[in-house]
DNA sequence: CGATTTTTGGCAAACGTTTGCTATAAGACA
DNA sequence: TGTCTTATAGCAAACGTTTGCCAAAAATCG
C-alpha cells in the first residue's frame, strides 16, 4: 500500500481512503490511486484489513452431512443462489459440515468464536453446542432456511410444506381416493412432521379417518432416500388391502419406489398414483413423469441472504422471524382417479 | 489471551504455544491453559493468526456456474468429500464461483491476491484473469480436478475418461453393434473431446469407420444437460438409418433421452442399448436401469485435497503431475445385443 | 549437590490495514 | 485579498495474534 501511494504521488491513508471507503477522497486523486494500483498489480490484504475492522467478511453455511445426498437435488441450486446473492454484497460463502461428531460442531464453533465468520445460514435443525459454546449465543447473526427454527428465536426461511402436502391430498381425495401411502422421512425430523401432518388434515377435512394413510419408512434419513423407497415398494408389497395414492417425501424415495413398484408389475397411475417432493428436474423424464412439490430454492436463497444482510447491517426488522416462500405443485402423469 | 494467562497463571506468549504450536510446551501447564481457555470461552482470533503467520488457512474451489447443474449429480458429492479431507488438515473451504463475467473472476482474483486464501481446486478450464493479475502467476498452489490442465501446469487429478469410453463402445461393438448415437456435451469441451476419442478409438480399432457414430448436440453446455436429451430425441427420430446404440456423456440427458424414446415408441434395449456417465445414484431406477460409467468422484477429491496440501507443505512432489483415477462401468439392463 | 536440560516468563516487534486527529494545501467564492 | 470549504498529508494507535531472544526458573540426572 506504501508503494502504491507512493507511485500515486499521495499518501498511504490517503490510499486506504479511496481504496475502502466511497465518498472520502476526490474523484480525481481516486482514478490516480486506482490506475497505480493496477500497475503495481496491488490488492488489499483483506486479512489484514478484516482484523482492522474486527469484522470478517465471510459468511458460513451449515450443511447437516445427511443433506447433501438427500436433497442433492437441490444443494446446488442453494449454494448457486446464496452464493450469488452473497458476492453481491461483497461476502464470501465458506462451507461449514455439520456432522454427527463434535469434531464438525467444534470447528463451526472455531470459526463462529474465532472471529472468522460475520454470520450463518444454517440448513439443520441442529445448532452447534460444546464445551459451554453455543452458535445460538455467539453473537452471530444467524437465518435458517428450509427449517422453521423460528421457535429457537431463528430467523427462518420456509416453505408452505405443509400446506402444499394438503392441498395435494385434498386433491387425491377428490380424484377418489381413500387409501394412501406415505412415505416418510427420518422420523421426528421437521419437514416429516409438517408433511405428515399435511396429509392428516386434509384427511381430517374430508372426513376420513387416519386409518386412510399407511406410514412407510422413517428409519432412514434422507441421505438414503433411494433406499427408502426401495425398502418402502417391499413394504407395499406386504400390504393386504392396497392403497390407491402414494406421497413421498422427497424425489429421490418416489423414484426408487415406483421403479420397484412397475417392476413388481403395477402400473402408475392406474394401480397407483405418485406424488413427491423437492422439484427436482429428473422427475419429468422419470416414467412416468413425476408430479412434484416444487421448493422454491432459489427464492428461498435470496430471501436467506437479505434476512441475514438486514440483520449483519443492524438495520433491525423486528417483523416476521418467519419467511414463507410458497412451493409449487407440478402435475404430471403420475397421477389419475383409482381404477374403481 | 491475555485474560486466559492470567487465570492460567502463566505467560501471555505460553498461552499461543500452548494453543498453536504442538510440542513447545509442557503437556500439565498445555492441560491448564486448555482448562482456563475454556472456562472464559475463549477461542483464538484466526484472523489476528493468519495475519501474524502470513498464511490464510483457506482452501477455494472454484466452480463453473455451468458445472452447478450439468453435473449437480456430482457436485455435492465433491464438496463434501474436499471439505471432509481438507478439515481434517486443518483447512477450511470456500466457495468461488466462476462465470462467464468479469466480475466474478475479479472476486476470484481478489481472494487470491489479497491473501484470504493459501490454495485453490478448480474445476473449469479457464483460469481467471484480468488487469494483468492471473490466477496462474498468484503464486497459489492449484490443483484442477476433473479437467487435465496438466498442459497448464498445473496438477490435475482426472478420470480415464477416453479409455473407459473406449472399453464400453468396444463392449457394444463385441455384443455386436455396428452403428451408434454419441450424445455430446459442449463443443471443445474437454470432456467430450476425451469421451467422443474414446469412441473414435474403439471403433478404428475394430476397423470400423467414423461414419458409424452420428454426433448429437454439443451446442448447449451441461448445464442444460436434460434439454441436450431432449433435442437428442428430436435428432434421432429424424434419423434414416437407427443406430442401435448410445453413448450419452451424462446421466442427465441420457435420461431425458431414454424418456423421450420410449415415449416414441422404442423399446430398450431392445430397439437401443444405452450407456452413460457419471454413474449417478438415479440411474439404477431408470426404467430400464441405466448403465453408466461412474465417476469416482470421492477419492478424487481426497487425491486432490493430498496434491494440494502437499504443495502447500512445500514437500515437492515432482513426479507425474497429472493422477488419473480409474472410473467404473456399472452394467445394467440398458444394454443388450441388437435385434438382428 | 552441582551440572545439565527442559520449560517458562517477559519483552517487543511484526503482520497490513483503518481511522481519528491536527495541520496544511488547494480551490471556490465574494 | 481574505474567508470559507474541501481535500489531502502526516502521524500514531489499534486490531489480536506469533515469535525470536535472553534470562530465569524448574526439572532431571549423575
Amino acid at each position: 500500500m506504501a508503494d502504491v501511494a507512493r507511485l500515486a504521488g499521495v499518501a498511504i491513508s490517503t490510499v486506504s481512503r479511496a481504496l475502502a471507503n466511497p465518498g472520502r477522497v476526490n474523484e480525481k486523486t481516486r482514478a490516480k490511486i486506482n490506475a497505480a494500483a493496477k500497475q503495481l498489480g496491488y490488492t488489499p490484504n483483506a486479512m489484514a484489513r478484516n482484523l482492522r475492522v474486527g469484522k470478517s467478511n465471510i459468511i458460513m453455511i451449515i450443511l447437516p452431512g445427511s443433506l447433501y445426498y438427500g436433497v442433492s437435488q437441490i444443494i446446488p441450486q442453494v449454494l448457486q443462489s446464496i452464493n450469488k446473492s452473497l458476492i453481491q454484497g461483497g461476502y464470501n460463502l465458506m462451507i461449514a459440515n455439520l456432522d454427527r461428531d463434535e469434531i464438525s460442531e467444534r470447528h463451526i464453533l472455531d470459526l463462529a468464536f474465532g472471529g472468522s465468520v460475520r454470520g450463518a445460514i444454517i440448513l439443520s435443525s441442529k445448532l452447534p453446542e460444546v464445551d459451554g459454546r453455543s452458535l445460538a449465543n455467539s453473537g452471530l447473526p444467524i437465518v435458517s432456511m428450509l427449517l422453521d427454527m423460528s421457535d429457537a428465536g431463528l430467523q427462518s426461511v420456509i416453505t408452505n410444506d405443509r400446506e402444499a402436502v394438503r392441498d395435494v391430498t385434498a386433491e387425491l381425495i377428490r380424484l377418489g381416493h381413500r387409501r394412501f401411502f406415505y412415505l416418510a422421512g427420518p422420523e421426528g425430523n421437521y419437514h416429516d412432521v409438517e408433511r405428515y401432518g399435511g396429509v392428516l388434515e386434509a384427511l381430517e377435512a374430508a372426513g376420513l379417518s387416519k386409518q386412510a394413510v399407511h406410514r412407510s419408512g422413517g428409519r432412514l434419513d434422507y441421505q438414503h432416500g433411494f433406499d427408502i423407497g426401495v425398502q418402502a415398494a417391499d413394504d407395499f408389497a406386504g400390504l393386504a388391502e392396497k392403497p390407491t395414492a402414494v406421497i413421498a417425501t422427497s424425489d429421490d424415495m418416489a423414484i426408487s419406489f415406483v421403479s420397484r413398484i412397475r417392476r413388481a408389475g403395477l402400473s402408475i397411475p392406474d394401480d397407483l398414483s405418485v406424488v413427491s417432493f423437492d422439484g427436482s428436474p429428473v422427475c419429468e423424464f422419470s416414467s412416468p413423469p413425476l408430479s412434484t412439490i416444487e421448493q422454491p430454492v432459489e427464492e428461498m436463497g435470496r430471501a436467506a441472504v437479505e434476512l441475514l444482510l438486514d440483520a449483519i447491517g443492524q438495520r433491525q426488522n423486528p417483523a416476521s422471524v418467519r419467511t414463507v416462500v410458497r412451493s409449487k405443485l407440478i402435475l404430471r402423469e403420475s397421477i389419475a382417479p383409482p381404477k374403481t
